[in-house]
RNA sequence: GCCGCGGUAGCUCAGCCUGGUGGAGCGCUGCCCUGGUAAGGCAGAGGUCCCGGGUUCGAACCCCGGCCGCGGCUCCA
């Protein structure tokens, strides 16, 4: 008998049991047979298909499951790889790149143009090679083999593979880190081309232009469908689609790209989460500092700066002297750190600053909120002892998951970025300091039980660091929280603190950011909670509403509480004007959490009708608003709730 | 920066292919309706068709350049 699994259900089947394609609600088609042999192999079928003699068990695997997507869009991969070098032999395959229900594939075609003819070629016969072609992992030494074949880039990109193994497609070889493939990949009933792009090879803009074809492709339109729906769910999460809808911010070509300007309700926005995140470090023993936002550039000199982030800088001259607005605020802490002498006792020194900071980001990549070239980084620079890089490293750590949780996220993850080694000019500092920094990052991570990725080679010139990630409603990532251990300021500015036995010593500086910027973060929040942000961040928190415009007795009531709300510092607003319909509309596009509603009834009584509406998922993750009802018999009790709820978001901090 | 797509009323968008006096819905203003949890009715105002140049008797429309935006590549908070 064999162990078949379907989601939670196991079953003890028969071989030559009969496995049909069947729908799944959320998870979509299921696709594939996942099987372990009785001597440990694994084997993927396509379903539908019969349980074999001779396995042990077998696993369903839905479209929509991590492992079924994966093995669909890589075969699919080699497929359209296959398709492409029958139909243009001359094409030299660049490897491949799955995300979100489309395959890039990368190819170099004689650095000429691909056409979209060309294209739909390609594509109409991998659709045909899907349901023929056989694949099969075969032996060989992958680099020696893609390079008797011509397939160099293929064989360079096998190099920095973990295990590296060459599939067949018929008698096409090309290149996978998995060995997990169907026979044959079976009917796509969607496949389409999405874009037409190029890119660099290796990334490098001054190396290899290559063609690339986005594909879409679905098993079946069952799936196709599903993903839309999940796709138009998460475009009405869109920060920049919301942020106009609730009033927050705008860009004028006036002032230039990725500039902001906050309207009232944004200022609103950034003003909560600015006061929050500067008490909640005032409370943790952060000391508030506060430095300009430009200087000359000698001091970006003496940081480095000058020499490695000088592209990303913006100069002008001064009195003929050349200035830079600040990208980064640590030279500024350093200085105010030198005003005078210190104690191996004083130590840690930890100052912060939401500090504004001016990058040249390249017209291209600018985006919204997520990507601007003025932010604002809850920025500290920690001044350390050596022997207390760990503590502090495992204080920030649970700072960041605190803080996050409170904030009800949970879409991201922690990178461990550290340097290339065979790239060691690119990076300040000796072999021997970045030993140490690459040690103390990663035990203590290891320290705090969480999981995390590593990146050779994305460590900052001047250390290695710890970066958090978030992906946003479409699948992109965005970087927001970082610690960057610098063992090079110090030595730049001569850095140093008087030890127990009197001699001067080498302090560490720790960089971090928890929000990373307060531009992206707001970005973030928007798109976690689809806009229905917790009533302590609303940019307006409470409307409130008499029933009646021409009722004076209501309005006047009406414009009591708002007064009464502003005056304690409730963001508040009274809509008046029009039918009470349109009002209640109003307020629910500009996501106001709290609707007081005031009628002849509460007129009456003194009381209050509100609806709190906030942010919750359904089973599908998809976002549904949360509406409760109460009744205050008066406006301390209102006032009270509110306070209490904001208390309880930000525990105890606002 | 590179490739693709786009920029028309405050907002969302049609018109552009095939050149001949600029449209819709929402919003805004006024009037009517006096209302209880997501759009009541009627009327009106509102435009540098992103900017600059070219072709043409004539350009929102065709061509070139720039700026800005979107999606990718890369980089990053």
């Amino acid at each position: 008998m064999v162990s078949l699994i379907d989601s939670d259900v196991v079953e003890e089947v028969p071989p030559g049991t009969y496995v049909d394609q069947k729908k799944h609600s959320t998870m979509g088609t299921a696709v594939f047979l996942f099987a372990i042999t009785k001597d440990k192999k694994k084997v993927v079928v396509r379903l539908p298909s019969k349980i074999e003699e001779g396995w042990e068990r077998a696993e369903v695997l839905y479209f929509f499951s991590k492992r079924g997507s994966e093995i669909f869009y890589d075969t699919l991969a080699h497929l359209i790889e296959a398709s492409i070098k029958k139909l243009f032999p001359k094409a030299k395959l660049a490897g491949y790149n799955i995300r979100d229900g489309e395959v890039r594939v990368d190819f170099y075609f004689d650095g000429s143009e691909f056409s979209r003819e060309n294209a739909e070629r390609v594509v109409e016969f991998a659709k045909k090679l899907a349901d023929e072609a056989e694949i099969k992992v075969i032996d060989g030494n992958p680099e020696d083999e893609l390079k008797k074949r011509g397939e160099d880039l293929l064989a360079y990109l096998s190099k920095s593979m973990g295990s590296p193994k060459l599939i067949a497609v018929n008698d096409v070889v090309t290149l996978c880190d998995s060995e997990l493939h169907p026979k044959r990949l079976g009917k796509i009933e969607e496949m389409y081309i999405s874009n037409l792009s190029v890119s660099h090879w290796q990334g490098r803009e001054d190396s290899l232009l290559l063609n690339s074809i986005h594909v879409s492709a679905f098993p079946t339109s069952f799936d196709r469908k599903i993903f839309e729906d999940r796709r138009e769910e998460a475009e009405k999460r869109d920060h920049v689609k919301l942020g106009k809808e609730m009033d927050l911010f705008l860009t004028s070509p006036l002032v230039g790209a990725g500039l902001i300007l906050w309207a009232p309700n944004g200022a609103a926005m950034r003003r909560a989460l600015d006061e929050y995140i500067v008490k909640l470090h005032q409370r943790r023993g952060y000391q508030l500092v506060s430095t300009p936002h430009i200087a000359t550039t000698d001091l970006f000199q003496i940081s480095g700066h000058l020499a490695h982030y000088k592209k990303n800088m913006f100069l002008f001259n001064l009195d003929e002297k050349e200035n830079a607005l600040k990208p980064m605020n640590c030279p500024f802490h350093i200085l105010i750190l030198k005003r005078k002498k210190w104690s191996y006792r004083e130590l840690p020194v930890r100052y912060f600053e939401m500090g504004n900071v001016y990058r040249y980001e390249r017209a291209g990549t600018l985006h919204g909120l997520t990507r601007v070239r003025g932010f604002v980084i809850d920025d500290a620079h920690i001044f350390a002892r050596e022997d207390q890089i760990e503590e502090e490293i495992s204080h920030i750590l649970s700072l960041i998951e605190e803080i996050y949780s409170a904030m009800g996220l949970k879409n991201y993850s922690f990178n461990l970025s550290l340097r290339d080694p065979s790239d060691k000019e690119g990076y300040m500092g000796s072999d021997e300091i970045w030993e140490h920094a690459e040690s103390s990052l990663e035990r203590a991570l290891r320290n705090m039980g969480v999981s995390y990725t590593k990146s050779i080679g994305d460590a900052a010139f001047y250390g290695p660091k710890i970066d958090v990630i978030f992906r946003d409603s479409l699948g992109r990532e965005w970087q927001a929280a970082t610690i960057q251990l610098d063992f090079n300021l110090p030595e730049r500015f001569d850095l140093t603190y008087t030890d127990k036995d009197n001699i001067p010593r080498r302090m560490v500086i720790i960089h971090r950011a928890i929000l990373g910027s307060l531009e992206r973060f707001i970005g973030i929040m928007l798109e976690q909670y689809a806009g229905r942000v917790p009533l302590w961040l609303a940019p307006i928190q409470v409307s409130v509403l008499p029933v009646e415009e021409g009722d004076e007795k209501q309005v006047e009531r009406a414009r009591q509480i708002y007064e009464k709300l502003m005056s304690i510092g409730i963001r508040a607003t009274l809509l008046t004007e029009g039918r009470l319909n349109p009002r209640l509309r109003e307020a629910r596009m500009l996501r106001i959490p709290v609707i007081a509603v005031v009628g002849e009834k509460e007129v009456k009584s003194g009381s209050i009708s509100v609806r709190y509406i906030t942010y919750s998922e359904d089973k599908n993750g998809r976002y549904v608003p949360k509406e409760d009802e109460f009744n205050f018999s008066n406006d301390e009790e209102l006032i009270e709730w509110i306070k209490a709820n904001i208390s309880k978001q930000t525990n105890g901090v606002l």
